[in-house]
DNA sequence: CAGTTATTTCAGTAATTACTGAAATTACGA
DNA sequence: TCGTAATTTCAGTAATTACTGAAATAACTG
């Protein structure tokens, strides 16, 4: 690997949470490269600077091709491919969460479903049924909030962000008042 | 493997989607296996039910003790030990989002900060840094609104998922009403 | 304390996943 | 069309991770 210090450090912590996910090393390393380097970069640059073979580079391309992580550019009189990372971190965040909920919450959702269809045959399936339910209904919630919020803008979800966490505050505020006048003995400050 | 067939399904979709994160097959199942069955489950159940060996059983029961994912219990004149998960979904969720958050987002955290605490040696280095101080930025933006929101009781943060959703609507709509008045072509209904 | 049961550890092996180099394919350009 | 550069595929191998059985340890009981 030959990368500038401050680059190595930050590509080599990538590939390290990269295995800790899904995902792999190389994948990992080679995304943080491309998020950091400001021009597009060729597969021969990549097997260059973190030291891998060229099809390894190839296939890591393709998997964050799949993830639709990366973006693939040409340069005029050039036919090789050139890859970057699209520039906006929010739209980043958006994509990765996007991609997550296809691979890991749609098919638990729909795994989900078609067990609660089914009709229990003991106690322990009706208990186990109930259980289900229970998850189901929770990320049920958690997508239906996850789809309101995923088509705001850069800027809008920022704001929802600081907004999210005064509006959690109101609602303590107002839980406390209200409690105030219900419970018996009246709470100590703060 | 001996189990309803109902609740077989689920731990074997729990499995795969273990190994899909970092969490492997076998404590994802078990997870799975303990969060469907009503009374606590001891470590040769856990054998018995999934047809694993007892020492892998106790390997994963440990694993998912460090994720702070399972209770240890102990029944009356009964000197081994058994296993359930928390009956709240929601809490659940928390620990789930406490530990990911521990393992994946704070180290990062901390080799980013490092790294921007460097003084840059080349033009490579500073582009890298900008990049890093967006990364940065956005990962503290999200883990203070994560601050603000975890310690919300069950209730609460079910309340501020609907709500999220409705400050969403509200932002569009006051949006939409300030860009009539700014934009030269009035905008299409809906 | 010796005996019994529960649990953990760990070296060895099995299974899986990552990576490589060589060959095949694709996409041009002359 | 042939030749060349870019990229992909894939069989084989390396590296990693998961799992087992046997042995060790721990925790109790009489």
């Amino acid at each position: 690997m030959n990368l500038p210090p401050l680059v190595q450090s930050f590509v080599l912590h990538f590939g390290e949470m990269g295995s800790r996910w899904g995902i792999n090393r190389t994948v990992g390393q080679i995304y943080a490269l491309l998020y950091v380097t400001p021009e597009p970069l060729n597969a021969d640059q990549i097997v260059e600077s973190l030291g891998i073979s060229r099809s390894n580079v190839s296939m890591s391309l393709r998997e964050l091709q799949a993830w639709n992580l990366v973006l693939l550019k040409h340069l005029p009189d050039d036919r090789r491919d050139f890859f970057t990372t699209p520039d906006d971190v929010w739209q980043i965040l958006r994509t990765l969460a996007e991609e997550r909920k296809k691979r890991e919450v749609d098919p638990t959702l729909s795994v989900l479903r078609e067990i609660l269809m089914q009709q229990p045959a003991s106690d322990a399936e009706r208990h186990a049924q109930e259980r289900m339910a229970e998850m189901h209904g929770l990320i049920e919630r958690l997508t239906t909030w996850y789809d309101d919020v995923k088509k705001l803008e850069t800027d809008r979800l920022a704001t929802l962000l600081t907004l999210g966490a005064k509006v959690t505050r109101l609602l303590e505020a107002k839980d406390k008042i209200v409690s105030l006048g219900r419970t018996k003995r009246s709470p100590d400050k703060a």
